[in-house]
DNA sequence: AAGTGGTCTAGACCACGAC
DNA sequence: TCGTGGTCTAGACCACTTT
């Protein structure tokens, strides 16, 4: 067996044995959360990357495909490796499953009405798991599509992650990409509760809609590259003219 | 390059080329789809299939755990390949996603409260994207969540495909494995979209609700492993105490 | 033309499960 | 002990993109 920086005793024992590749993938992953390469940034090539890790060529490439199935990262042949990032087109989509009926899907544009910073309902202290005395910031946004207010949504955002939001007086349309560039938080994996409600006179005000129309109500809890839970959204969405979709393979 | 069954004309084109360890996919899930191998059963080893279709071991082993990342294969270190089933734990939940608040997965059990042969109404004719003289069989079923009812839902289902259902007074619980078992048709992969509405009289009495509750609505495609569409269901899910699960890579 | 990832092959060895 | 899939390596060649 080659000497490499992944040998370790526990190879040998076959107890907590981890496969070189996979050995590979999470220190990859690693020096991604410790910005070694940024979002959008390319990775030296598989032949480089095996040399500094002391393993095969065969091995890296095997990790790295197995980080875009995770899309962390994404190849391209002919040009690179690169961290993948949320701005292009699929990526944009990858978590936004509100649909207009019978339409293709369509970036929402999102007006801000309020960014607070308070201490944590109880509801959103146990989504987070955490502490009664957690400090958030809770960011009310409407979602327009199609021209109408179609989503209002309350989002919570862990203070301890997201300092520099405090007195930001607006913030982008596309927040997912917000967070990956402006505090290094990639959201990796989203988790969300569907149930159904009846408009309140809240909702009917915010959403142009009437009391007691039926709304879709999303929770959605949001994890890290790192399996941090970054963000926990609660969506109210018109449910006349638009719907949540779902691909299960 | 050696000689292989999968040797053709394009491959040297350009053109339409196919990578040898895709047209060993599609070959294996098209003789899965002949029912050369069955769901339960299991396939030579690498050995021999790379012997049987001319390629090497690697390439089919690439082939092999491509199948696998789409469930069509299960594969067990020691054991050996096998077609996938809609039995073991897994699959059973693979495509249930409503699940109670609170608590962990479980699996409904269904009342079957009628199986007619009808003509399609236009909304199902539009789901199958099918002629207007289409015949199908309406399936009316009751499920029953901790003891007490919780969807009700429509199922249709292509006459063509489900002949033998003709006359049945009965059907199991887990209709997916029923599908696999009975008509060799595996579903592969399923569409659902999810809206909000108000339970009607008929919600009320059939799930022992108020009318005016609000319930999810599912509208679920399935598709089948060579792709054609094969059920076509809509849910009518009680909200108060359920949700529908859905995460996100 | 140079450099990248993608494919294909070949062989050695390991881990797991069944017998 | 045997047969299976899993890991790891090595090398040749192909396809794509950029310069």
């Amino acid at each position: 067996m080659t000497n490499n920086r992944f040998d370790n005793k526990l190879s040998q024992t076959g107890l907590s044995f981890q496969p070189l590749y996979m050995q590979v993938e999470e220190h990859v992953k690693q020096l991604i959360v410790e910005q070694r390469w940024k979002p959008g940034e390319m990775l030296p090539n598989e032949f480089k990357l095996a040399e500094e890790l002391g393993v095969s060529q065969g091995t890296v490439r095997k990790a790295l495909n197995g980080l875009t199935g995770t899309k962390i990262l994404t190849r391209r042949q002919g040009v690179g490796t690169f961290v993948s990032e949320h701005t292009n087109q699929h990526s944009l989509y990858r978590f936004y499953p509100i649909i207009r009926d019978g339409k293709t899907p369509e970036l929402p544009k999102a007006e801000l009405l309020s960014l607070t910073l308070i201490k944590a309902p109880k509801n959103v202290v146990s989504a987070f798991g955490a502490k009664a005395n957690m400090k958030v910031f809770e960011v009310l946004r409407r979602r327009i599509l199609n021209n109408e207010f179609c989503i209002f949504e309350k989002i919570y955002l862990p203070y301890v992650y997201f300092r520099e939001l405090e007195g930001l007086e607006d913030l982008p349309h596309t927040l997912y990409h917000f967070y990956q560039t402006q505090f290094n938080l990639t959201v990796q994996d989203t988790t969300d509760r569907i149930k159904a409600d009846i408009a309140s006179a809240q909702d009917a005000k915010l959403l142009a809609i009437h009391i007691g129309e039926a709304l879709l109500e999303v929770e959605r809890i949001a994890h890290s590259i790192d399996g941090k839970i970054i963000e926990f959204r609660i969506s109210r969405c018109r449910s006349d003219k638009y719907h949540y979709l779902v691909e299960s393979k």
